[in-house]
DNA sequence: ACAACCTCCTTAACGTTGTTAAGTAGCCGG
DNA sequence: CCGGCTACTTAACAACGTTAAGGAGGTTGT
């Protein structure tokens, strides 16, 4: 066998490869034995690093939020592009992984070390006028509403454990058609998410500005 | 035994007995076995109305649905009160039952009996000026801000499963002693999810009134 | 009247999952 | 050379979702 002067596993490199393998078989098929044979190793050998499986699905959660708050450009002196760019960042490292909203959302973070790109977006918005209150109002009002949006995003998206494809938009408005709004929104809802998140996102940029700012 | 002229079971008691169960056990403990067991059955008798779990976790998640909008204020003529009231009837939903929105959220609704209100609810909108595109837009982005929000507030709840108590707010400012802004945009954020909803939703609102209808 | 049938549930079982207990190979300090 | 720590394995368990087979009760056909 190999010699193993130094461990095979980290912490580190659980998380990397449950994030990895989480693309390929979804949250629905991310089970212990199958992490730890993407590792060489047996299910139980997991438990020495991680206190149960939602340690480690918290800290697939923590990771994602760090590698968020690294592709965000550190906050210039604009605090709109601040706010866009921390909200796209979050939205993109979502959207890297399968279920990747559903995990992150489900879990709690490990560590604080969220803290010192959060105080720097904070800053930026309360250089720009914003009280504290209103500024972490601010922010966490657009957190929301990303979360949520890429929650919804990934729930149309193909499910092959369903044996789904993806949600059929044309097939729903035609179910719709005793109601022509709701069946027409559909349309606008679905159809280009990446090009609707803008537009929400845009627009609750406008209310901070005119509530927090005015 | 009983004579059964009828049978014991139907979707709609099925349902109302897992929504019931769910807020003592929570998602986790929400097995079939024990919806089973809470309506004098064994579990397999389940998958005569049901075709699988997630089937059953639809047929909640639509139920819920329903209920939203049964609750909601048929949309009056004001469509800045029918916004309001359609959040606040969704929240109010998700928050009824105890992992209510990650149930919501992981589900897809089996008919379509959202139809009529949305339907509605856009109809106020486009004649308050909004065009079509615009009101889906609006709707939409209210709701992600909404689910979204009732997510993070559920996760930060009581979670005996976990046989922790909710979340310790003053004990995460300690933490986060060297960053201050972070630190103190917690307690904004963490205190007060009543009032923290509706500051959001309000500030929401004045960006659709300002991006779509200036 | 009796058989065939449909509906709706039970009993039994299967494979998989998270998790625990016990054991063991390699290393390091005395 | 030995005791002990680290990091894993093997074995096993209870619980879960799910399927297969069967059976009790009512309805229908002849």
């Amino acid at each position: 066998m190999t010699p193993q002067r130094t461990p095979k596993l980290d912490r580190a490199l659980v998380v990397d490869t449950a994030l990895t393998l989480l693309d390929e078989v979804g949250l629905d098929g991310l089970t212990l034995r199958a992490i730890a044979a993407e590792l060489d190793v047996k299910a139980p050998a997991l438990y020495w690093h991680f206190k149960d499986k939602q340690a480690l699905l918290d800290e697939m959660a923590t990771e994602m939020m760090r590698r968020m708050y690294a592709a965000a450009a550190p906050p210039a002196g604009d605090w709109r592009q601040a706010y866009l760019g921390a909200m796209r960042a979050l939205r993109a490292e979502l959207l890297r992984h399968r279920d990747g909203a559903r995990v992150y959302s489900g879990s709690r973070f490990t560590d604080t070390s969220y803290a010192p790109g959060l105080d720097a977006a904070l800053r930026v918005l309360i250089e720009a006028g914003f009280t504290p209150e209103a500024a972490a109002r601010a922010w966490y009002t657009a957190y929301s509403y990303t979360v949520g949006y890429v929650i919804e995003e990934q729930a149309m998206g193909p499910d092959p454990l369903r044996g789904e494809a993806g949600y059929d938009v044309e097939a729903r408005a035609e179910r719709l058609a005793e109601h022509p709004l709701a069946a027409a929104a559909g349309r606008v809802m679905f159809d280009d998410f990446e090009h609707g998140f803008e537009q929400g996102l845009t627009a609750i940029l406008a209310g901070m500005e005119a509530v927090f700012l005015a």
